[in-house]
RNA sequence: GGCGCUAUCGUCUAGCCUGAUCUAGGACGCUGCCCUCUCAAGGCAGAAACACGGGUUUAAAUCCCGUUAGCGCUACCA
């Protein structure tokens, strides 16, 4: 057990999103791995824009991904009292002042150094700082006060954020100077950008954590996915665990420069997050995902169906369209094949006798009798059995790409195939 | 504009600190091949990068300086 007290402090004006999710795991990462506490802090003091239906968002994603925190949530809109009596302190040592209804903090000038555990120093000239607002005309305090406040009394060591907050680190030390308190550790985290190098916003598609959630993405996946967005274990692995990234983790080996997001990796991974589960977990996932947004199929075709499509779908949202022939009739969209196939006399003869053979079958929840009697049929006739196959496949889902026929049949079933061909042929 | 951070394949990155082992390695994506009833999955192969310019040095992706570019901050938002 060491000492080390990280945090994530996200202000409940929106969804928890992609950079934020990065910025609490690699907090999550350093407290797990070294022992120490990883504390949540709910920064709404923008009484304007926070709301508790963000803030239950929030938690909700941190809980799915996996980010359990430590102790009990702190909100900065419950400890104004504290913020005023730092400024009203500030203020009585003549090192903050009145403005237009506003509490100043003065600052001092002279040169202050920041060390930064993934940049090193960094060195500002305060004289370029303006005079900072510490507590607003309405009487809250500003996220400077707040942080500083805060991340003191909760005895925070290690700070650990995104680069966009390293100007106002200089700032934020200025202010524990002038309350007589030692500045934690720094390590600003590097940014995360759309595809085109903008940053993250609607416009490059999901952002939200809850809606990777809702399209069927593993909580691991998107953790192991923005894990390696600034940082790497120096090591080929890229499939990892929570656990493992714990082990693994290090603030040493986090990368100085900005990121961009690429949703083509985070499917990629996700797939193989997919394909590494447990066969009963993939099952309870996918059983999980789908029974809250559809009626699920009797249970041993279920079970059929998400097999086949284990090594076919990278989310779990995707079953349903890749599948769209098991939910609902064959469409045939390319009228072109359709009638290419009923042109050829002899290969609809053929598909007539094909009908005729596996009539004689029981069902078709056994696929090697199906497999014989379609291989025999087609070489019979002199035909390879790929010439009877596609346009079996064609027939039974309406297009040219599936899992295996005979996989497929038997999970269609007997009647819906033997329907599905009469139908075409007629 | 000022201040700060950053700069290796399209993207994520290894290598940079401790210069020679780098004809620069891996992954995603892309292309081709294999497997194969199609599509996936899987296997194999391939194209693809040290931003630019000066130094230092026997030797630089690696060290130094400059340029350029990108990003961040410059709010009574956080």
């Amino acid at each position: 057990m060491s000492d080390i007290r990280v945090r994530f402090a996200p202000s409940p004006t929106g969804y928890l999103h992609i950079g934020g999710v990065r910025t609490a795991l690699f907090n999550y990462l350093y407290a797990r791995q070294q022992g120490g506490k990883f504390l949540l802090r709910i920064e709404d003091t923008d009484a304007k824009r926070s709301t508790p239906e963000f803030e239950r968002e929030i938690l909700e994603s941190l809980r799915w991904l996996g980010l359990d925190w430590d102790g009990e949530t702190v909100h900065q809109s419950r400890r104004l009292d504290r913020y005023r009596e730092a400024a009203r302190e500030l203020a009585a040592k003549g090192l903050a002042y009145e403005f237009e209804g506003a509490v100043k903090f003065k600052i001092p000038p002279g040169p202050v150094k920041v060390y930064d555990t993934v940049r090193g120093e960094v060195t500002y000239d305060s004289a370029e700082f303006e005079d900072l607002v510490i507590l607003k005309s309405d009487g809250y305090p500003t996220f400077h006060l707040a942080v500083v406040v805060d991340d003191h009394d909760m005895e925070i060591t290690h700070i650990i954020r995104g680069e966009d907050h390293l100007p106002n680190t200089p700032r934020h030390i200025l202010l524990y100077q002038a309350l007589g308190w030692k500045p934690p550790k720094y390590a600003h985290l590097p940014l995360i950008f759309g595809t085109d190098g903008t940053p993250l916003s609607k416009r490059h598609g999901a952002v939200a954590v809850s809606e990777y959630r809702a399209q069927g993405f593993l909580p691991q996946a998107l953790v192991n996915y923005l894990a390696l967005l600034g940082w790497n274990p120096g090591t080929p692995q890229e499939i990892f665990s929570l656990p493992e990234l714990v082990k693994q983790f290090s603030l040493k080996r986090v990368i100085k420069s900005n990121a961009q997001f690429n949703p083509e990796k985070l499917l990629w991974l996700n797939g193989q997050h997919l394909r590494a589960l447990p066969g009963e977990d993939y099952e309870a996932r996918v059983t999980e995902f789908w029974k809250e947004r559809m009626e699920l199929p009797p249970e041993n075709t279920w079970r059929k169906l998400i097999t086949l499509y284990r090594p076919r779908i990278q989310t779990l949202g995707e079953l349903k369209e890749q599948a769209s022939y098991y939910f609902s009739d064959a469409t045939y969209s390319d009228p072109e094949t359709v009638r290419a196939i009923r042109a050829q006399t002899s290969l609809v003869e053929l598909l007539k006798q094909w009908a005729e053979s596996v009539s004689e079958l029981p069902d078709f929840e056994d696929t090697t009798p199906l497999d014989q009697k379609t291989r025999q049929l087609a070489e019979g006739a002199g035909l390879k059995p790929k010439d009877l196959i596609h346009p079996l496949r064609l027939i039974m889902t309406g297009g040219t790409t599936s899992p295996g026929i005979f996989e497929l049949m038997s999970l269609l079933g007997k009647a819906v195939c033997l329907s599905r061909l009469e139908r075409f042929l007629a």
